[in-house]
DNA sequence: AATCCCATTCTTGTATACAAAAAAGATTGA
DNA sequence: TCAATCTTTTTTGTATACAAGAATGGGATT
């Protein structure tokens, strides 16, 4: 057996392990999630397969059409503008709040992130920042003490985790970010909510946009060959 | 027949049927959602039933603890301040955006609402102003331009409805709020976005508030008989 | 009388069966 | 050869059947 830890509720492991297909690229943007299939694959019933895509639907991550089937959400680039800003001002109210509610041992371990990214950047290793990154933005969640803004900054970071990697395929863009990093750290550790909040506007912002100039870059090639299909791509 | 219009996927109904259920108060929090109960009085199986009931729980409106069965989620007052503080955040966002970008079309459908609401005001039907000022504050997220961060602040405004709605009944308060509406229309309406999103930020701060004092009341002069359980009487 | 343990019952979680809608394919006509 | 319609097949949505865990109640023991 695979997965002989989880006594109960399987959906739950199927969502995650279908969360995880879809961030990696395994099924990428559009692709049609045939319910048997997936069952014949992780060996149940179609019952806890349709439970978890029901979940997915939810979360945002896949559009379930009646009668027709669910598919991996294809966000478009208008949509994704959209998320990027609100993504954006969920972090920066993330800051402000870390800013002023931190504890020292939420600093430290803060602080210990941002030094872990370091490592990766000297490392060259964008994997590895990739991971680092998420874990320093999650000591900020939790600095914030609001464990619901957590929640649903969690919840949209996992809906732009793709997008997000992709983006630090971009020329210089991790150096970059590591120095807002530091920027943002500082601004925390002297308490300055408006500058926290500020810098990791921006910081996310400019991923917005950076994301914005990649897939640009990607469609003008594309365009060439393909009709415009938004993404599908970008993301395989 | 009571439903003929939907041809496919009940679920879909169900869970907006439920939905008004709680926030109605019909279930209040902390009541177990049976599920073979749920499918009698909707007359269907328990199949769509649990999967409107996982939608809720992704929704957060139900919890499902495993094997034991869903309930209404009993939101203690902690997290309900944390709720108002990112819907406070979301809705100033909206307004920021609305400044920027609304379309004279879309102003006259905000002052049309804001006038509705003012209506409802001098009829003194506090239920009525509850469905004005949803409509009002819907014409914002509209206006706002960014499709996905309308549909957040309408998912939080759902979950925030049965408290929302208590909270009218607070002296003076349909007054008070009717002032502030007017403050952030002019604030709109000129093109100031700072001064939207901060009125915008304190009309639903003062809302969080309210409902504090509101449940605060409520709990010392329940402490008397009963044990500290959140919310459940307010709710009922 | 109170407590602990076992059996029964109830409820959830999963599998399977069935119905209806949509997609695919074939056949017929122009 | 192409198009259109009818038929077949596939796939979703729902109902039902079954298994296992949790709750409940009764009986025995102290």
């Amino acid at each position: 057996m695979t997965k002989p830890r989880s006594k109960v509720r399987r959906a739950e492991s199927l969502r995650e392990a279908l969360e995880g297909d879809i961030a990696t690229g395994r099924y990428p943007a559009g692709t049609r999630l045939d319910e048997v299939t997936l069952a014949n694959r992780f060996e149940v019933s179609r019952t806890p397969i349709r439970e978890a895509l029901i979940e997915l639907s939810v979360a945002g991550l896949v559009e379930i059409r009646p009668r027709r089937g669910a598919f991996v959400r294809e966000i478009g680039i208008p949509r994704l503008i959209e998320m990027f800003e609100v993504m954006a001002e969920l972090e920066a109210m993330c800051g402000r709040l870390a800013a002023r509610r931190i504890a020292p041992r939420e600093l430290a371990n803060l602080q210990a992130a941002h030094e872990a990214c370091n490592l990766a950047c000297e490392d060259g290793d964008p994997d590895a920042y990739f991971h680092a990154n998420q874990t320093f933005h999650e000591a900020i969640y939790r600095a914030s003490h609001n464990g619901f803004l957590a929640d649903q900054a969690r919840s949209l970071q996992n809906q732009l985790k793709v997008y997000r990697r992709l983006q630090l395929r971009v020329r210089n863009r991790v150096a970059m970010s590591l120095g807002e990093h530091q920027q943002i750290v500082d601004a925390i550790a002297r308490g300055d909510a408006e500058a926290a909040a500020d810098h990791l506007r921006q910081h996310v912002l400019i991923q917005g946009e950076r994301f914005n100039d990649f897939v640009a870059s990607v469609a003008s090639h594309r365009e060439e060959t393909e009709a415009e299909q938004p993404l599908r791509s970008a993301a395989g």
